[in-house]
DNA sequence: AGGATCACG
DNA sequence: GACGTACGTGATCCTC
């Protein structure tokens, strides 16, 4: 249920610190800091655009001492004076909370916490008050009606997660406190007692008081420091309460409703140089947008074309799908803020001839195609082929220009692109078409007007991106862009529109063998639990297993929706305590394969009986492709149902399936890397990589490696690919911790070279806040420096993972282009058709043998050298499954 | 629209 | 002592 408050109390110190923290030390054109400002800005506008019409206290701490210095001397000494970076901006968060129109309080001789609870206190009654801040000194005073929220992190707290996160009832957080201590206040606790020894005791006992009674009874070193130090908590538990009754002058009715846009906000704003809280550089384009009505013009438009010495240009179409569009217009830019539409195919009639157009088109275009520069050149290459017009080269793509300079700083759809490079919002796709019942079936019914207004923007801005971008990228990237990812996008260009030929019969066959399963594990999960009810719904199955049933849910993992997990992992581990267990894992298995693979892909097959994936050049973070519509990436192998899948992948008459795999690259990646001898040694000597590190870690030989040994060699192997901890090793092999510890200690003591390699990479990266893969592809890591320690560690690992994930990517994208262009050139028959990360699949020739297979052996293993051997295996068969 | 789950490397 | 715990994807179904 949403929380709809009556009341919102803002912890505005608070904010201005972390806001301050959290952004870069950004300035206007003329050096005044501006980061804690936006920042904080920032932050009220989503609040109160996300509770309009609700009253709200901005709470600021006074200036000077308050009584909890005068108690306690130490209170916050440990604070540096505030920096001046801030210092400066304080005037401005100050009037910005004036220009929202919030009430402002700040109240000399207490802290503005002790204002939000007496506020809290006064109100509660009747009301439902949000209290905003990220502090958790605050975190006392949630209850039924109060709930506390953290718009940096965007937590909420009520009474069930404040428990859930410390461990008590909001109403003992103080107490906890007192206990623990508080290190930003400079409040020294007990040593060595954390959150969890705190509410244990909190828990056992209810009070300090009563714990202090029983003083005795507490064992350990925690306990002697407790009898040590006891003296101290009345001190601690005075500091850290909040003070509720603060002589305040505030009525209810009083409390002003804050607004996120005004004239004098918006003057501010230009002040600031917030642009993109006004959408400044919007007002103040000029532009000259035109559509061509006739042939003279477009001979003009010809003559441009051959003297520029590049050109944006883009194609509007009647559909988002390369198979199923068709040509609607086409637009140019040669200059900034200017381009030009031609109309091809409107219903709307104009003087030009469609045929006309396409065969001017197709003669300028071919011409000039290495000046053309676009925003996803994939698309618009395969329409421009269907309608005879051959493109084999070009100058730039917009959309891999920003994915290479940074691949997670924005999306790379035209739109994202120009508020991340250009701060320009440019007019979307749905304004033009219209939504809902007054909307135009497709783009030919756009009025060529709107159209061009359109369509000659997105030939603008897509310039306007090249030359931003082309002017932030380096040497080595603009070489990668151009030698490898515009030339793959050729190679995927042609696998997508090959397609794969499916077995429609198979799948069927299959979809029908599924599906009488699934009748019967619904019928007999539903005998066993004797309610019917959604299988595929979390939450009823939750119930179902966790208050129908009752099966022990003691120490497992809740959702975030607040229900037990019933994940596979989970209900591995529950396996022996109900057979209906077993049934809803098979369910869950089936359901998955039939509906997500069986049912789907017959469905979506063209009438040769081929599927057409989409791949992805601009998707993830290390380089990987991605494919989707339908994703062909993730076919199932892994069981002896899903596996059968695969059958239906076929070659078509008098050809076979052939695939091709890379053995280990990630691992062979990190003997590279990492230098380390064992690794390359083992690598150079072709042994049974995850044999050699059981021998190792176990301190056997080799040839003494049983498979558990193997097994768990093999888990520790792909664990430190992704920087894995000891606690999740633990986790995957079902081992303690102590024990997974050791074998992590076992494997570094051997592994040196490893070990020294993941260090360094995150230390290097710290500087530059990005990684390398082999080709020079940066992979951003924006947190390795993060103070968060969970946000610092997910980036470690990421920096880990990065150059090994993303120079795999690299090495089978050169391979793919290289093996495309042997084929061509020779006109082989030889289809490349899918690609999975590691694995490239062919259609080659009934007769294609071993012999043959040499050439793309030797592209795949030799087109990248690095310390080691690359290694490929490979088969044949007359389906997907059999090539494995 | 976002979460949970599960398919792949 | 406690934090929280393996990298990268996409599709489907449910819930709000």
């Amino acid at each position: 249920m949403i929380f709809r408050p009556d009341l919102i109390l803002i912890d505005g110190t608070s904010y201005i610190y972390r806001a301050f923290h959290a952004l870069p030390p950004l300035t206007t054109s003329t050096g005044k800091p501006t980061g804690a400002t936006r920042g904080f800005a920032s932050m009220l506008r989503k609040l109160i655009s996300k509770y309009p019409g609700v009253p709200m206290v901005m709470v600021f701490d006074a200036k000077g001492p308050n009584f909890r210095n005068d108690y306690y001397s130490s209170y916050k000494a440990n604070r540096p004076p505030m920096p001046n970076e801030l210092r400066v901006q304080i005037e401005d968060i100050k009037r910005l909370s004036n220009l929202f129109n919030f009430s402002v309080e700040e109240v000399e001789g207490v802290e503005a916490d002790d204002v939000i609870a007496t506020l809290a206190n006064k109100f509660k009654s009747g009301k439902k008050i949000l209290i905003s801040s990220p502090d958790k000194d605050l975190t006392q005073l949630v209850e039924e009606n109060v709930i506390q929220h953290n718009s940096m992190s965007n937590e909420f707290f009520n009474n069930e997660h404040v428990k859930e996160k410390f461990g008590v009832e909001p109403n003992k957080i103080a107490e906890l406190l007192a206990l623990v201590g508080d290190k930003a206040d400079n409040i020294p606790g007990i040593t060595k007692v954390g959150n969890k020894t705190a509410s244990k005791w909190l828990n056992q006992y209810g009070t300090i008081e009563n714990i202090l009674k029983n003083i005795n009874e507490i064992t350990g070193v925690v306990g002697q420091n407790l009898r040590e130090e006891q003296d101290f908590l009345q001190r601690n538990l005075f500091l850290v309460s909040l003070k509720k009754d603060i002589d305040l002058n505030v009525e209810f009715k009083d409390i002003s409703t804050p607004l996120t846009s005004s004239e004098e906000l918006k003057s501010f704003y230009k002040e600031l140089e917030f642009n993109s809280f006004i959408g400044e550089s919007n007002e103040k384009r000029v532009t000259q947008y035109r559509s061509i009505k006739d042939i003279d013009e477009l001979k003009k438009i010809e003559d441009e074309i051959e003297h520029a010495s590049y050109f944006a240009f883009d194609t509007e179409t009647t559909s988002l799908n390369a198979y199923e569009a068709e040509l609607v217009g086409a637009s140019f830019s040669f200059k900034k803020d200017t381009g030009v539409y031609i109309p091809i195919n409107h219903v709307e009639q104009t003087e030009l001839n469609a045929n006309e157009v396409i065969s001017w088109l197709k003669g300028v275009l071919e011409k000039n195609q290495s000046k053309i520069i676009g925003q996803n050149l994939k698309y618009d290459i395969g329409v421009l082929k269907k309608y005879g017009i051959n493109i084999m080269e070009f100058y730039a793509d917009t959309m891999l220009m920003s994915y290479s300079l940074n691949s997670t700083a924005t999306r790379h759809n035209m739109d994202a692109m120009s508020e991340h490079y250009l701060n320009i919002t440019t007019i979307k796709y749905e304004d033009v078409i219209g939504k809902g019942v007054n909307k135009y079936k497709n783009f030919s019914e756009v009025p060529i007007k709107d159209a061009t207004n359109y369509a000659a923007e997105d030939s603008d801005i897509t310039l306007q991106l090249f030359e931003k971008m082309n002017s932030l990228l380096d040497d080595k990237t603009k070489k990668l862009l151009k030698e490898l990812d515009y030339k793959l996008l050729f190679v995927l260009l042609e696998m997508e529109e090959r397609g794969t030929l499916i077995d429609i019969s198979h799948l069927n066959n299959l979809s029908k063998k599924f599906g009488a399963k699934l009748m019967n594990l619904v019928q007999k999960i539903h005998n066993i639990s004797g309610v019917v009810f959604n299988i595929d719904s979390p939450k009823q199955l939750s119930e179902v297993l966790f208050e129908k049933l009752n099966i022990d849910s003691k120490g497992l993992k809740k959702t975030s929706t607040g229900y037990f997990s019933t994940s596979e992992s989970v209900l591995q581990k529950l396996s022996g305590d109900n057979e209906i267990i077993a049934d809803i894992l098979e369910y869950r298995s089936l359901a998955k394969l039939k509906s997500t693979y069986t049912d789907k892909i017959s469905e979506i097959c063209d009438q040769h009986s081929r599927v057409h994936t989409s791949y992805h050049q601009a998707v993830t973070s290390t380089g990987r492709l991605s494919s989707s519509d339908p994703n062909l990436q993730n076919i199932p192998i892994r069981t002896k149902e899903g596996i059968t899948i695969r059958e239906a992948f076929i070659a078509p008459k008098n050809k076979k399936i052939l695939a091709m795999d890379y053995s280990q690259i990630e691992l062979r990646l990190m003997a590279h890397y990492s230098e380390d001898e064992i690794m390359l040694k083992s690598f150079k000597n072709d042994e049974d990589i995850h044999k050699r590190t059981a021998s190792e870690i176990f301190g056997v030989n080799i040839d003494d490696v049983d498979s558990e040994m193997r097994r768990r060699a093999k888990t520790i192997n792909f664990g430190l690919l992704y920087g894995m901890s000891a606690f999740g090793l633990s986790n995957q092999l079902g081992v303690s911790r102590p024990e997974a510890e050791i074998f992590l200690n076992n494997y570094f003591d051997r592994y040196s070279g490893v070990k020294q390699f993941m260090h360094d990479i995150v230390e290097n990266s710290k500087p530059t806040k990005y990684v390398e893969t082999l080709y020079g592809r940066k992979i951003h890591v924006p947190n390795i420096t993060a103070s968060n320690y969970m946000v610092r560690q997910a980036a470690e690992r990421a920096a880990i993972n990065g150059p090994l994930q993303g120079s795999a990517a690299d090495i089978i994208k050169y391979a793919m282009v290289e093996i495309n262009k042997w084929i061509n050139d020779n006109q082989f028959d030889i289809k490349m058709i899918l690609q999975v990360h590691d694995e490239l699949v062919f259609e080659v020739p009934d007769d294609f043998g071993e012999s043959d297979m040499a050439p793309i052996l030797q592209l795949m293993e030799n087109t990248t050298e690095i310390a080691v051997p690359l290694k490929v295996e490979y088969g044949f068969g007359a389906n997907w499954r059999e090539a494995h």
